[in-house]
DNA sequence: TTGACATATTAGAATGCGGTGATATATAAT
DNA sequence: ATTATATATCACCGCATTCTAATATGTCAA
């Protein structure tokens, strides 16, 4: 079954999902997401981040970058240092929001055959 | 910059980022979050999406497949056809709370070099 | 300036993920 | 039983995303 033309697959909709998905992708990524919940305790400098993490520098660069390209954090250099800080305070709505849902279907997120953990390497 | 261990990097803060994580990435797909819109407006059938949606029967089904392991969606047999609907009230929150957010960074969003859009072929 | 420190950017390799087509399963009608 | 309809599953290909290491940029100290 193929479709044509409809209210749905309009330019602007398409557009639009294309856009908030991207979004969302951004805490898609389990390294993105602990630090933005990092983030949401208190702001951090990438030093910091690193640390707490455990990833390489230029991962955990690229990682904010990527938060900082969809809004979820913002930066300030301070000297040396670069301190990352949430950039939208429904950003922990948004986090605390998918936890709760989370939380009633864990068993079942974690039965998802379709989206692979990824082997570390 | 290496860490050793610490509190944020505790094996169930790690599982839990990896869980939610894979949570939004069931919506971090344009495709997916576009059902999850139409399925916001009323239930639809597999068939109906696939009509709507203008994408193969294949992937509408793997699609579904994914939101309904992720908790978004659950689905139930009426006769030959297959209905799909919102799992969770908390999903419609969840998605009009990121599309507030997207709209006040629209455009810093649309210029994430890191997250590339998937050409259409 | 030179060196040290902090962060950003880039390149390359490995792998995940989405799309499509073919096939399998399930239900209903004849 | 056979056929048609609706959906699910599987396999394969190609691109996207991630990781790591190397290099570049930016800032401060001496």
């Amino acid at each position: 079954m193929r479709a044509v033309s409809s209210a749905s697959s309009a330019p602007q909709v398409l557009q639009a999902a294309h856009l908030n998905a991207k979004f969302f992708q951004g805490l898609a990524d389990p390294t993105r997401l602990r630090i933005v919940r990092l983030l949401l305790e208190r702001p951090h400098t990438v030093g910091e981040l690193v640390e707490r993490l455990g990833v390489g520098q230029s991962g955990v660069s690229n990682h904010l970058a990527c938060l900082r390209w969809c809004g979820y954090v913002t930066s300030q250099r301070n000297g040396r240092s670069v301190t990352y800080r949430i950039a939208d305070r429904r950003v922990r709505l948004l986090v605390k929001l998918a936890e709760a849902i989370v939380a009633d279907n864990a068993s079942q997120i974690a039965s998802c055959m379709r989206i692979t953990d990824r082997a570390p390497r």
